[in-house]
DNA sequence: CGTTCGATGCACT
DNA sequence: GTGCATCGAACGT
């Protein structure tokens, strides 16, 4: 039996090495695939875009901890937030111009049973009850935990190895552009693309009817 | 419905 | 010592 992974092959590194506004809602629809087993289509992506967004890390200039931004795109970007998530980027445009592509959201597909056991393992779910497959993936915490992706995914080629990217051909549909979520600074631009009215985007949920 | 707040680790100043 | 690109519980209206 062919997997998932054999059939289709990760999207190319010159994918990546285009302005970040692009590919942020290109990304919508493609698939994160991590390991052989867990996978997810992403419905939810920020854009951070160099030393002159404030939100983005690379605001401050150089450092040890953004160095991936700097560096050649279609790599990962993994970093701590808060001291309990880990967070996934895809670096984007070229090396010396610190742009990333943050990934928010994802519709699990492959890995679901094991998806459930990974968040279920997160010390602040202990005691409580199974979340629904649609809230598994949904916000950049949660995301890297069901899918078991952390600092070790750090400076990964997304287009070879464990933790890649592929076009499954998901057609592009309605794309929402939002203000970023999360974030004291930058707030003002529209740099958040959503596969609209997806139950699996973050943030508020849409008012019930 | 809304807002506030604790958990938790580490890069950065 | 400070401040997070979060999560989810607790509490107020």
């Amino acid at each position: 039996m062919q997997s998932h992974r054999q059939r289709y092959k990760a999207v190319p590194r010159g994918f990546y090495a285009r302005d970040v506004r692009i590919v942020a809602p290109e990304l919508l629809n493609k698939i994160l695939l991590a390991g052989d087993s867990r996978s997810g289509r992403i419905v939810e992506v920020e854009a951070y875009i160099g030393e002159d967004d404030p939100a983005c890390h690379a605001a401050a200039g150089r450092t040890v901890r953004n160095a991936p931004l700097y560096g050649p795109p279609g790599r990962a970007y993994v970093y701590l937030n808060y001291g309990l998530h880990d967070m996934v980027n895809a670096v984007t445009e070229k090396a010396g111009h610190p742009s990333a592509v943050l990934i928010r959201a994802l519709e699990p597909l492959e890995g679901v049973p094991l998806m459930r056991r990974r968040r279920a393992r997160a010390p602040w779910r202990k005691g409580r009850p199974a979340v629904s497959d649609h809230e598994l993936c949904r916000g950049p915490g949660n995301l890297t935990r069901a899918m078991g992706i952390t600092l070790a995914d750090n400076l990964r080629p997304l287009t070879r190895g464990p933790l890649t990217i592929q076009d499954r051909g998901i057609a592009a549909g309605e794309i929402a552009w939002d203000s970023r979520i999360g974030i004291r600074v930058g707030t003002e631009r529209p740099w958040r693309a959503t596969v609209a009215g997806h139950h699996s985007v973050s943030g508020r949920r849409s008012p019930t009817p």
